[in-house]
Parts: C-alpha cells; structure tokens; sequence
DNA sequence: TTATAATTCTACCTGTAAGTAGTATTTGGA
DNA sequence: TCCAAATACTACTTACAGGTAGAATTATAA
C-alpha cells in the first residue's frame, strides 16, 4: 500500500527543485546525493521528466535541470500519471474492478472515503503548495 | 498505490468464507473458481491461513477449510499483517520515513488524514462488517 | 583545441512478488 | 485393501520494479 519508489523519487525530486530559485540549475549528482537517490536511477527519472516538458535539461559542462513550467502547475497527480500511479476511479483495493458500474468488493464502502481523499490530496497539491517543507532525510 | 496480490487474495478468500455456514467445509478448488484466483497460489495462500490459526483445513477425501475463529474476531488489519501489508504508523506517503518522530515529507500534511482513514478502516472492519457483500467478478 | 563535466542512450543485472509443476501425504468410501 | 480426492511441501519459473554499467553525446572553460 504505498506509491512506487519511482514516483516517490520523481516528488521528492521537483519538490526539491520547487524550492530553489528560478533559473538556477541543479545537476544530477546534487539531487542525487542530497535525496539519497541513487545516481544512476535519478538520471532515468530525469530523463523520463525531461522528456514529458517537465523539465529542462541543459546538456554539457556546467549544465543541469531546471523546472520548465510554474510550480502552480504541477500536481502530484500529473507526476503521478507519468509512472501510471495516480488512484484511478474504478480502483478496488481488492484488485477486483468494476463491472458494470458497479463495485461488488467486500471492502467496497470503507474504500471510497480514503480513495477520495487521496485523489483530492493528489489532484489538488501542486508542487507550490507543498514547498518549503524541504523533502529530506 | 495498493495492496499485494497476495493479500488482496487472502481477504477475499477470508471474505467468502464468513459468508458461508459454519462448519461447512470449503475446498480449494471452489474457492480458485469461484474467486478466480490461480489455484496453485490459492492452495499456498491457504496453507499460511491455516499455519496462523485463522483457517482449519482437513486433510484427504471430503477434506477442506473452515474458519477457526468468530468472523467477528478476524480483522482485515490481522489479513494484511501477515503479508506486511497493514500499514504503519510511521509510514510516508514519499518513502523518507520518521526522523526522531518527525516526519520532514513535502506531503506528510496532506497523508496524515487518508492514512488514518484507512488505518481505520482495516483496524475496524471485521469480516462480520464486510459479509453478505459477496466477493466476486 | 582539448580536457572535463555534464546529460542521454542502450543494455544489462538483481531482488521480489506472482504464479506453476510435481510429488508426498492424508483420509474416506467403494 | 485400494483408489480417488483432498491438502502440504519443495522447488522452479516468470514478470516486473528497481538498480547498475559503460559508452555516446554535448558544451563550456581553460
């Protein structure tokens, strides 16, 4: 019951990046260490978030990434989507679907509240609603 | 963002069961169809049941499973503990985790509620409160 | 111009959850 | 007694998330 590791990283990353200055790049190697992410693995996610307008990267010597859009416009739920682990609708927390619009889990009732809830934390918390808490260790 | 396979299975399984009489014995090979759960996985999920007492299983011809405790007495919360899958106190929505109590998460605000609710939600709910749902496709 | 520091690409390795196969064991009924 | 139907055990396979390695590419500073 928990997100990816993916997703996890992918957050703490743009919060990270959400609470420096505009303009100002940030290498890999500095994410990586002050996150405890590992190298190798921050640099796919990069990567992947370059590739989806998230981020700028700037290639050679003294590059680096920087965030391409407001930190108003992002929320949690479109980093989410990129790693397919936002909460969808017809989620059943026992894996069982809906069939015909219609959810027959056992767990059906107590699930909505929570599921709601998350969705709502997820679709509504952009990255400057959530920075300056820092993101660390 | 959801429970494993194994214990979404284990709560179904349970689920069904309580929906039954007592003392009415159940097989393995009912439970795989009716629940469309891969029997083999089905009969190595049983087995765990049974070793923690919350399953009796009768071996040989006109064998099964019953329930060994009140359906009252079994909650989902007790399900999800035996595949460490209930989730903890100091669990974090980021992965970070708690730092001498502190949990310094960009969203630790914004988890603390749907993290409670769900808590809740396993911690309360027996198989009592969830029978008669049924459990199916 | 060249060494260096950075991102990017392709491919591979690893650990774990999920699922499968085959055999052994138990037990009731014909 | 013996077969069939059931669970239990051991081991293996598969799929995928997580993680790693190394070379290619890009761009700046000296």
């Amino acid at each position: 019951m928990q997100l990816s590791k993916t997703s996890q990283y992918a957050i703490r990353i743009l919060a990270y990046m959400a609470d420096k200055k505009d303009s100002q790049l940030i290498n890999a190697a500095e994410l990586a260490e002050t996150l405890y992410i590992p190298y190798k693995f921050l640099t796919k996610i990069m990567t992947e978030l370059v590739k989806v307008d998230l981020v700028t990267s700037i290639r050679g010597r003294e590059g680096g990434y920087k965030l391409k859009k407001e930190i108003s416009d992002i929320m949690i739920n479109d980093i989410l989507d990129l790693f397919n682990d936002s909460i969808k609708d017809e989620q059943c927390v026992l894996g069982i679907g809906f069939c015909n619009g219609l959810c027959k889990c056992a767990l059906h009732d107590q699930w909505m509240k929570p599921k709601f809830l998350l969705q709502k934390m997820f679709r509504e918390s952009s990255l400057e609603d959530i920075a300056g808490r820092g993101c660390k260790k």
